[in-house]
DNA sequence: CCGCGTAATGTAAGCGCTTACATTTTTTTT
DNA sequence: AAAAAAAATGTAAGCGCTTACATTACGCGG
């Protein structure tokens, strides 16, 4: 059925089904974009003509003609962890609800690669962009202004920002952990981290950290950051540097579940018990952080409702081509297995 | 910076960087098409206009006069299982080696969702199409056909079927498993797996099984499937059912990870020791599988690199515009913590 | 310095659709 | 039943780009 496909067979296009119909090209479009205005006899025989020929619009004309796509575009770090991948669900189901389409890229948190990405989504004629987190290249920004294309960030929250963002305070939420760790009596700690340089959400999961330092008293310098890839190997390998040092820390804070996994499951491994000999906290709460014995003591995050609202008021933005506000949703500290006292 | 966007500032187009440049639109064209057909001089010329306008093409004209998207569609049936999100993160890169783009959707292993993605995936120009599966109405096929849009399939292998394809054989790979149960002393048997009416991956998987059973002389309809969907939760409720029945089964083969995990769990929370009391088996080898405890053993199957030569094989077909072949890869079983013998 | 072949550039015809505006048909009003 | 208003349909001008073909510029042998 599928031999190389006869060249003679041609896709039919809005005029053969007009000829079909016989009507013209504009008729048929009404039917197709706005059928009330067309006469039900006559649109009856344009849809069987539809049919007939199995006519399926051609995108490129109809964003061509129309300037508009009802397109979004997302750039998202990366696709294999869960938290992006769930979100980004969301927003896609979202979106779907209200007839547009969501194109997806991911950028592998490279900062040029994700600039790429939004030019080619813009020229693809994304009619806005949902982006993770504020920190990006002025440049990027500008260029965004001036192709008139609204922009939404996400998994980040700041109203002081330039574009309005839907998400969570990434500061507060880990103060909150820290608070918790602080209260459980550590003194000894150490943060595994994204890079801090170009992601402004891992910088502000540290800053929370020191916050909370700060806030009992503790010198907020003392805290050891060690900055590495979002991977489980990563989160390990650092763990395994960090529990080499002397004084070793109780507690390992993770910018992210993924990071504490491979940490829990590295000090596993070096004989340590998880969280008698050393604690270990994540966040996002992910399946992951209930899958692993001991289970993580994280931050949950709303991930679907988080895409679901950024999706809307991306949406809203598009259509009513306004400015949206930014809005603030909560985090919770999900108190679990992996956070303990310190032994001594 | 970002008030409502001046609406004065009008978006540049070819004939705008060509008036700037002094030079007609063909020339701006090959310039960015061709360069090497463009005089060095003309080039500067027209790459600083370029450059001064922030001239950016309008991928919907483009393709519409070239007949040519540059653009590969993909429809995997979820994101949120990291088999997906892994392979397609690598056809992602492969076919941004190759200068293509990749455009995702998802359709939450829903036939009908599926059909009307890959609508709208050939209309916004997809030069070719990744899916998922062999299994699908014929009525899809020939739409595809009659639209001239070359398809390959991944995740599966059969070169049997009507599409190439690039993957493994199911079936083959889940009789291993069959045999490796079989010789843990198993024989009270039982299968979690996806719906088999529509996803044949599922199908093949439990086939697997069957032949596993009657080589070793046993009854293929002895074995117990429990059809259900591919989560963590599903997987733990449909271990609770089977071990409630009588006499519960001694292994329970799940069709894949995720579902094996849910089980592990469930089986534990139960009171059950695994795999002393109850052994479970998984598919994919995905993240999940090692950081359980047991860990579980499943069939690695290698999702990037069948990512990649699915990319290949496809982008093969849609520059060449002939059809491709199908190609096998291998699946391996790894043994872990979560398959032992057999109580009593 | 002419004529020729080749390389560089220009001209203009679409690609398949939407939509403002013009025209025709139907319905309503008086 | 004619006039006015409203609804349905048609006409045709683009949308921003690519590309076949036409034209012009350039280099070189004779």
């Amino acid at each position: 059925m599928s031999e190389t496909a006869k060249p003679s067979e041609i896709v039919p296009t809005l005029a053969d089904v007009a000829r079909q119909a016989g009507v013209s090209t504009a008729t048929v479009s009404r039917c197709l974009n706005t059928p009330g205005q067309v006469q039900k006899k006559t649109r009856d025989r344009v849809m069987k003509a539809v049919e007939d020929l199995g006519y399926s619009p051609n995108f490129s004309a109809q964003s061509l003609a129309a300037k508009r796509t009802n397109t979004i575009g997302a750039i998202i770090p990366t696709m294999e962890n869960a938290i992006f991948a769930r979100g980004i669900q969301a927003v896609q189901e979202e979106l779907g609800r209200a007839g547009a389409t969501l194109l997806v890229a991911s950028s592998a948190y490279k900062p040029d690669l994700e600039a790429q990405q939004i030019r080619a989504l813009v020229s693809r004629g994304a009619d806005g962009l949902l982006l993770i987190g504020h920190a990006r290249d002025p440049a990027i920004y500008e260029f965004l202004d001036r192709q008139n294309v609204p922009v939404c960030v996400s998994w980040a929250y700041d109203p002081a920002q330039p574009k309005p963002s839907v998400g969570f305070d990434n500061r507060a939420a880990m103060r909150t952990m820290g608070e918790a760790v602080l209260a459980n009596g550590h003194r000894r700690i150490a943060m595994i981290s994204a890079r801090q340089f170009d992601n402004d959400r891992a910088r502000d999961r540290v800053q929370g950290v020191r916050d909370a330092m700060g806030d009992a008293g503790l010198d907020p310098s003392d805290l050891i950051v060690f900055e590495t890839d979002y991977t489980i190997e990563a989160g390990g390998a650092a763990l395994a540097t960090l529990v080499a040092s002397s004084p070793g820390p109780s507690v390992v804070i993770c910018g992210n579940d993924v990071l504490a996994v491979g940490a829990v499951k590295a000090a596993q491994k070096l004989g340590l018990r998880v969280p008698e000999d050393i604690s270990v906290t994540g966040f996002d709460d992910i399946e992951l952080a209930r899958v692993i014995v001991p289970a993580l003591t994280t931050v949950h995050v709303p991930h679907r409702q988080m895409g679901v609202l950024a999706a809307r008021q991306l949406w809203k933005m598009v259509t009513n081509r306004t400015e949206a506000d930014s809005l603030q949703l909560e985090t919770e500290l999900r108190v679990r297995g992996s956070l303990g006292r310190p032994a001594h």
